[in-house]
DNA sequence: AGTCTGACTGGAG
DNA sequence: TCTCCAGCCAGAC
């Protein structure tokens, strides 16, 4: 059994889904982003790996487009691409709160930047 | 069913 | 460190 299955059941029962079969590739990417933890960041592609879809990267990051209107909220500020650059923050309405969002959970972010990105890195495979 | 499109990625130069 | 490039793959048409 992939990891996916093995953690996703897991977390689908907390955000009361009834099963995985009713999660859709976006759903489930918006219920690993919940678990990001404050202050910490990921990328989409270690998002896209813990879900056992390596290499679907893009996938990820279209999705969290979405991200917006999906309830609960979705942190998706804290989902970067694998240099720690904020590549989303077009997305969000002001062109800053990407960044501001980021700072406010006190990571310091420079040059659309994470600063020490490998030391906030969350990495679902391994801490989830 | 075929084509196009990215909030991506890792490697090469 | 940066840019360019080919590979990537699920959705939207």
């Amino acid at each position: 059994m992939r990891f996916f299955e093995r953690k996703f059941t897991k977390l689908a029962r907390q955000h009361q889904m009834s099963n995985m079969e009713d999660l859709n590739f976006y759903e489930s990417v918006y219920a690993l982003a919940r678990e990001i933890p404050v202050g910490r960041v990921t990328s989409y592609g270690a998002l896209a790996r813990a879900l056992g879809r390596a290499g679907a990267a893009r996938m990820v990051g279209y999705a969290m487009g979405y991200a917006g209107k999906a309830t609960p909220p979705v942190p998706a500020h804290r989902v970067l691409n694998s240099q720690g650059k904020l590549s989303g923050k077009a997305a969000f309405g002001h062109p800053m709160l990407m960044q501001e969002l980021l700072e406010a959970e006190g990571i310091q972010v420079r040059n659309d930047r994470v600063v020490d990105f490998k030391t906030v890195f969350w990495d679902p495979l391994k801490e989830l």
